[in-house]
DNA sequence: GTCTATAAGGAGATAGAC
DNA sequence: GTCTATCTCCTTATAGAC
């Protein structure tokens, strides 16, 4: 951290990370103002209640993840190929931040009132349903010319979710009961990305 | 609730409901008091310490998960159908109290010294590891006969436990933006049981 | 066993000096 | 803009009367 940023700039720094690591109501306005290494006070000087202090810092993050949900649809390959490009890109994007899948599931769905927040500010928007529209097209069009089995694009989407968030969520706490204590994290998401992708494209297939 | 019961027993009842709804930070030992119709200091004579009291409540319901994770395999009906019945057996126990799949991935999952403890208590133990063993002979006997394609026991576990879990959290908060506000919950559970089934054991089918 | 009273500490937020 | 001091509220936990 560049210390000689501006203070506030600084605390929003502080607080994201201290959001991420420990979750909102685990993070004291307190010892964020003790890592930036000024004041409690000053905390509330800039953002005035932690709540707001809150938004400020995952409004832009947010975006960022919502920029996310139009993944690049690369139209020369066929659909197998274009939703493994999927799941690699949502995976990715909670890769490039192992603490965002657990703050995703804790301070958002978690919270009712932070998800309608979070729903109403970005998922509501035209270009969000039209880009489900357009992979609900996507989906109906495959089905229907017989190469893999129909299926509800919210349906495929929600297990698709699922499977990566659960990743991250469940896996690095060693869910399998000491199977997965050996071997580096990376290696597991590696792992796990591959498995999730033949999951769902295996399951996609037309028998 | 027996308002004639001992305060002991009264104690544990409404602590265990409080730590399902607004989870073990949510809730204070002052509230508790307060429902149970006691005052404060009595749950700490009964308790000790509000950690203590969060263990005594949910080591006999974590023992009954437990019990769950061995289900009633049907030796009678084909490796699919078994794990029809598994997902089905899975899926029921979180269904009995919808509450249970926030708690397990707030309490459980997402705190690291919960999550040891609970592991050392009730994942480690030598049942534990040869239910799985089982499992996993099955599965590899089933992709030696070829019926179905090669899975590792443990991915094939991790698949049906994220997808399961993840129907309970990600899902009554309406991650399809709107999709699922007009039917019913028990609809929609019902519809991804079916669905979860159908994605696992047609990812399983030899092509 | 159950109560009142209170300790001891931490939280978020604000007033006012500089 | 940054500080100290403080207010108010709420938490867990304990001491001690009954």
């Amino acid at each position: 951290m560049d210390r000689n940023q501006n203070i506030e700039k600084r605390i929003l720094w502080v607080a994201e990370r201290l959001f991420l690591e420990k979750g909102f109501s685990g993070t004291s306005t307190t010892e964020i103002a003790k890592v930036v290494g000024c004041n409690q006070a000053l905390i509330h000087y800039y953002f005035r209640t932690k709540e707001k202090l809150f938004w400020d810092v995952f409004a832009p993050k947010m975006e960022q993840v919502v920029e996310y949900l139009d993944p690049p649809l690369d139209e020369s390959v066929d659909f197998l190929e274009r939703l493994r490009n999927i799941i690699d890109f949502y995976f990715g994007v909670l890769e490039l931040d192992e603490r965002l899948a657990p703050f995703i599931v804790n301070e958002l769905v978690m919270n009712p009132e932070r998800w309608d927040m979070f729903r109403n500010r970005y998922l509501r928007s035209e270009s969000r349903s039209s880009a489900f529209k357009r992979f609900e097209v996507m989906v109906d069009e495959e089905a229907a010319r017989g190469t893999i089995r129909s299926v509800k694009a919210i349906d495929l989407l929600l297990n698709i979710f699922s499977l990566i968030l659960s990743a991250f969520i469940i896996a690095p706490k060693g869910f399998a009961s000491g199977e997965c204590d050996s071997i580096s994290r990376k290696d597991y998401l590696d792992h796990r990305r591959e498995d999730i992708k033949g999951m769902i494209i295996n399951g996609l297939i037309q028998k």
